[in-house]
DNA sequence: CAGGATCCCGCTAGATACTG
DNA sequence: CAGTATCTAGCGGGATCCTG
């Protein structure tokens, strides 16, 4: 039973493939800033506030509290916002500061790992400044051609 | 009652901020290239063929036919390649060609958009070789600091 | 105040079978 | 060769309730 059959062969070829896929930095970065909360809590740590929809916080405070944070982004569940908050602690890109009062209060802030990562995510959304209007219409005409 | 509750006021909340993330251009663009397929697919096409484990495609053609990306693509299932693929068309990031010969040949390069969309991922995949080592020595050292 | 624990549901990727 | 159609299971994420 040494020969495999070319089923096994590619089920073998496709379990190589996905191992070597999951190492790749590239993927691991995109999986990380690709979670729709990640991106915008680095929003909010990096003082790009503008992700409030009628307010502005310009300027605002790079440290935040949790309250704040749950205030901010609107809609965020408690359990995504925790996870989300002790996986970035965790990749060492915020900083969770504890302060022993009564009640407890729990400020976070970008680390200089995470606010690297805030600054190459300007480089994202520079790109899909300039060029999303371009995909967008495309799609318009592929919607209508097709139609 | 033209009052709402406070869960009310809450929902509608996140509804608005709901909307407004999803009408935000950067949120599109993660959207689109935080897919799996897509980014090895773009990777592929933009002639980056080291996402092959074991063999090298270097300087490998930037068209490619259906059946070529499904093998390069180890694991990929016909559906998720076609439904990409047509996403990817869609936007005008990639071009379709059919040649009607029997059977059928088609086949998939990047436009000026997909290659430029292609450039900026060369940005990302930088910033992840710069920096995802120091994530995930941070990630061990927080999860020996648990243990 | 900041978070842990639990239940539960929708969505989507994947497998399978069929076709022009 | 290059798809289309259908069905299903797994899992991420939300809602809810509870606590140091």
């Amino acid at each position: 039973m040494a020969t495999m059959t070319a089923a096994q062969q590619r089920a073998q070829a496709k379990v190589e493939y996905d191992a070597f896929v999951a190492a790749c930095p590239s993927r691991k970065l995109l999986d990380r800033i690709s979670d729709k909360w990640v991106t915008l809590i680095l929003a909010a740590l990096g003082s790009d506030s503008a992700h409030q929809p009628g307010a502005d916080c310009a300027g605002g405070p790079r440290v935040m509290r949790y309250s704040e944070l749950q205030r901010l982004l609107a809609g965020v569940s408690q359990k995504m916002l925790t996870q989300t908050l002790r996986s970035l602690e965790r990749d060492g890109l915020v900083s969770r500061t504890v302060v022993p009062t009564v009640p407890v209060t729990v400020s976070y802030e970008l680390t200089d790992l995470g606010l690297s990562l805030y600054e190459m995510m300007r480089g994202i959304k520079a790109w899909a400044e300039t060029h999303m209007d371009d995909v967008l219409a495309n799609r318009e005409t592929y919607d209508t051609r097709v139609a």
